[in-house]
DNA sequence: CTTGTATTTTAGTTTTATCTAAACTTACGG
DNA sequence: CCGTAAGTTTAGATAAAACTAAAATACAAG
């Protein structure tokens, strides 16, 4: 539980990088992919960052690097970030939601009283 | 556990802030009386920067400013900060110690065999 | 050996954070 | 009202972080 840990959160592009291989491990060229609005030299830098931090390990496997979350060096602040991933994720979908009410204030019952339950909305993540 | 915690922890000078007001409420100007290689202003402005991120709270009483920690803003990472802070310490009394051995290699039972446990040190915080 | 893909590294630029000095605000004490 | 003490705010300087473009490294395949 180094000092270094909370600068190195403090990043969001670092957080994001975490966050995408919190689920599945990536080489540095995925990584790039998810985040085309940087440059690979730039996602190379902060994967280097995390890596020294401890806060992710690198293997070599022939020309690609795998890049793995350690999650033991976030200790408690694992939990943290993903609540705040699922958060984020949440307001974002609470907003969604208010927005579509706005735009369309959705038909109340009208054609026929039949069919009650059918008005619940899909869960999409 | 707002996304702004995380990079209002990262800076050092914000957790020597945070570290003072632990164990009591203080004034803008205590706060700043301990940290004397910065000015006043500056001081104020790292307030402001943890009061807005949520993690201190201030009461004003006369013309004084009175500063408390809001410990419920840290969730998990509160106990993180302690542990780092008693392990700084920790880690410095070993340093303090060894350092001691090493100048004063500490006679060794020579002179004559009464009186043992005259060489224990006092422990300095 | 040459080419191509995957990645890192370097040098330099832009952006952001932190600090200082000085101006400003507010409350208290004559 | 004036002076002073406590605090904040602003503008500008300096330092640190993030990013880019380009060069360098590593490895695989022909």
């Amino acid at each position: 539980m180094d000092t270094a840990l909370l600068s190195t959160l403090a990043s969001p592009r670092r957080r994001e990088i975490l966050r995408l291989l919190w689920t599945r491990d990536l080489t540095a060229g995925e990584v790039h992919q998810a985040m085309p609005d940087v440059t690979f030299g730039a996602v190379s830098l902060q994967l280097k960052v995390l890596l020294e931090a401890g806060l992710v390990e690198c293997q070599a496997d022939r020309q690609y690097r795998v890049y793995r979350v350690r999650r033991e060096a976030l200790g408690p602040v694992a939990s943290m970030l993903e609540e705040m991933w699922t958060d984020a994720l949440a307001r974002l979908r609470l907003k969604a939601e208010l927005e579509a009410a706005r735009r369309g204030p959705r038909p109340r019952r009208r054609r026929s009283p039949r069919s009650r339950r059918s008005r619940t909305k899909p869960e999409d993540t």
